[in-house]
DNA sequence: TACGAGTGTTAGATATTCTAACTCAAATAT
DNA sequence: ATATTTGAGTTAGAATATCTAACACTCGTA
């Protein structure tokens, strides 16, 4: 997005941190969050250890920063699909972005773990966690806002009240609490399914994840709407 | 539930065990997982850090056996709660035995975290944490069970061939496919919402988490069966 | 009471994160 | 074109981690 980096050393710079990031992520992969180690990445990278430290304050910046940069991705990723089929029914365009949102969890489970699991290094803000959520979020969101009917009543439940509160923080147009609701609940569905699957919770009990998922998609689209 | 080790020995070697499990659930509260540490558990016991591996082969296996505690501590609150209402309408035992799912992880989310987050050491065997899973998932099986009504069909879909091979793997009585799908979704539906509440990503959005989660049980009990 | 199993100690090999001091090359400024 | 400065990379080293090895001691056991 950002335009070419003006002075060519900050171009190299940026080179360099996106080459340890990358090797950061396959270390990732192969030996856990826990495996990943700044001095095995500088040695991956033909460096020595405290090279690295030109780049990034420390382990726990690092690694903060793969956070950030899932989270990023993954809401690419949901805003893509959404932008795809902005045209097909909003139920068609539902069921994209939640096997998309399955898909990404798939690709490279590791990254999903590293956002929805455990925290890892001395412990990453809660709020800056919901603040990098809120843009997948969003979408999904916006997803179960174009589902829900025009004539849903606004309710007066304390979720309800606080549902909206949060919405109109953010200067968003208002939904029915309803509709929020929903939305949190497809969040919370979609998550539990891909988390389990993801960390091979079904992997024993001879289940194909897939279907159930699928199931759980029609679920939210049929459940009437209070 | 076993009764009092043999030997004086043997019994201050459990206890001793104990104590630096329990003094590593301390630093897992404190820290993270990354802050469990044989060296610092030793200290804090008074005793130098190679002590330890007289009881723990080392880390890692202190941590499996964190692991597996959790998962069996986790059954028995639920089987705990299950019992407690065995004379209950089903529908309140379900209802009581999922409040007591997510209480027991906010009583201890850093251990709820460690059995459903990311996984910690070298990496433990999906086959092993399934093994463990099982336990309480067949608690919440049981309670679905007996929501049902009597005359559900058999369904012929792949994912319910499935989850009846499953069953009749454990030599558990036979239940309906729907029944079957119902509690996996409950399992998963439960630990979404649970599992995100933990992780901290409700606190910003100002959503009290526990009307969800009981609309949610709500939902599970009311859903028709197919 | 003598033995031996088991507990704890120190020393050390190896690896980690991270700081400090230094070198050197390359971009920038004059 | 040359001088200056910025910053990348190096080695050295402090602090801490896991874990092994060799040794000492103590307390149950025979």
């Amino acid at each position: 997005m950002n335009e070419a980096p003006r002075s060519p050393r900050e171009r190299f710079r940026e080179q360099t941190r996106n080459e340890a990031k990358r090797v950061a992520l396959e270390q990732l992969a192969e030996s856990g969050p826990s495996g990943i180690s700044v001095n095995a990445i500088a040695k991956r990278m033909g460096v020595t250890g405290p090279a690295l430290y030109r780049y990034f304050e420390g382990r726990d910046a690092l690694l903060t920063e793969l956070v950030t940069d899932g989270y990023r991705d993954l809401a690419e990723a949901l805003e893509a699909a959404a932008h795809a089929h902005r045209r097909k029914a909003p139920a068609t365009r539902f069921r994209e972005v939640a096997l998309r949102f399955r898909a990404w969890a798939l690709e490279q489970p590791h990254r999903y773990l590293l956002l929805f699991g455990t925290p890892v290094p001395g412990y990453r803000a809660p709020e800056l966690t919901f603040e990098l959520a809120d843009r997948s979020m969003r979408t999904i969101l916006e997803a179960v806002v174009a589902l829900a009917p025009a004539d849903l009543p606004s309710g007066r439940a304390a979720p309800d009240r606080e549902l909206v509160a949060w919405r109109e923080r953010r200067g968003e147009p208002p939904a029915p609490p309803a509709v929020l609701r929903r939305a949190v609940l497809a969040w919370t569905r979609l998550h539990g399914l891909v988390s389990l699957e993801v960390a091979g919770q079904f992997g024993g009990m001879g289940v194909s994840p897939e279907p159930l998922y699928r199931s759980e998609i029609e679920n939210l689209l049929h459940q009437p709407w209070e």
